[in-house]
DNA sequence: AGTATGTAGTTGATCCTTCAACGAGTTAGA
DNA sequence: TCTAACTCGTTGAAGGATCAACTACATACT
């Protein structure tokens, strides 16, 4: 006879915790975006691969590497590299090698629109979130975050 | 004659933490929302407003307090508890007191969805959240989110 | 070679979110 | 009291995300 494993519910502590995590996220991310928007017109996502694709030998990386390296479906990144090229931020080029393959490219005015991006970004970044944070707490989070992501990216089940 | 105040860079370590924490946060949102979805047909923001109201007095919050608790749009929170009210979870009702006001009640069925759906939820954060953070890490974070909301939450400039 | 299975990327429908505009009720001031 | 300014909540359109279905190429097996 086995006995099921019962619910591990959640502390106190553990729920206030979990409860400012949550909002915490939602507003910071929230306020990310919008800033990028106002100034810039970019949403945190098109940001996000934007400087993935700026990182990347010759400014380009091919659709399934994107997709993984930012955690969004394929769909999605079809999607947003479509209404890139409309901005003519991003082109899109055959890939050598694999027939089937696609790499987004960064154009040199991407890039300059991710420059001063970036600027926005990274003032945001740290006026909300290191600003409010002590740094070894800082730290902490970003311990968490590391397992987190090597727990969960990419797993489906 | 004013010094203009440069953006502040990030270090190596905080850029490093800032990722962990994005990717980190995409990842473990999308996977409670999925878990969420597929075991009750519930999304992570429908759970929030359900939770919410199970809490409240008379199981009963005014839509645009509901908004402000989750850090919503009204807007959203309209077109949300009206995709709720199809399913019978939650039911309008005219507030008293406010000719304008309407308040969101949770039904008996929703309640026991929600309960259903708890069980689900948090074995997720537990196991994919808390059993990837020490304890004093996770107080830490904790501190963190607590002061990001504090500064964030309700400002929109 | 020929077939089967798998992977890359796209597409269009559907659902959810955002945004601007609105009707209705409330509050404060002349 | 009458009006101006504000808040509450909703609406519909537009933009973005998800999902299932699909084409095309690649790989592995016989």
């Amino acid at each position: 006879m086995e006995t099921t494993t019962a619910t591990p519910w959640l502390t106190e502590e553990q729920q206030r915790i979990w409860r400012s995590f949550l909002g915490g996220t939602t507003v910071l991310m929230d306020r990310l975006d919008r800033d990028l928007r106002a100034a810039h017109g970019l949403s945190m996502p098109e940001y996000e691969i934007l400087v993935r694709l700026s990182e990347a030998p010759g400014r380009s990386i091919r659709m399934a590497e994107l997709a993984d390296a930012v955690a969004h479906s394929r769909s999605r990144v079809t999607h947003t590299i479509a209404r890139l090229e409309r901005e003519n931020i991003v082109v899109r080029g055959q890939c050598s090698e694999d027939g089937r393959g696609v790499s987004a490219v960064l154009t040199d005015h991407g890039f300059s629109v991710l420059e001063a991006a970036a600027h926005t970004h990274v003032q945001g970044v740290h006026d909300y979130l290191i600003e409010n944070a002590d740094a070894q707490d800082f730290i902490a989070m970003g311990r968490i975050m590391q397992n987190v992501v090597e727990q969960l990216h990419g797993k489906n089940f």
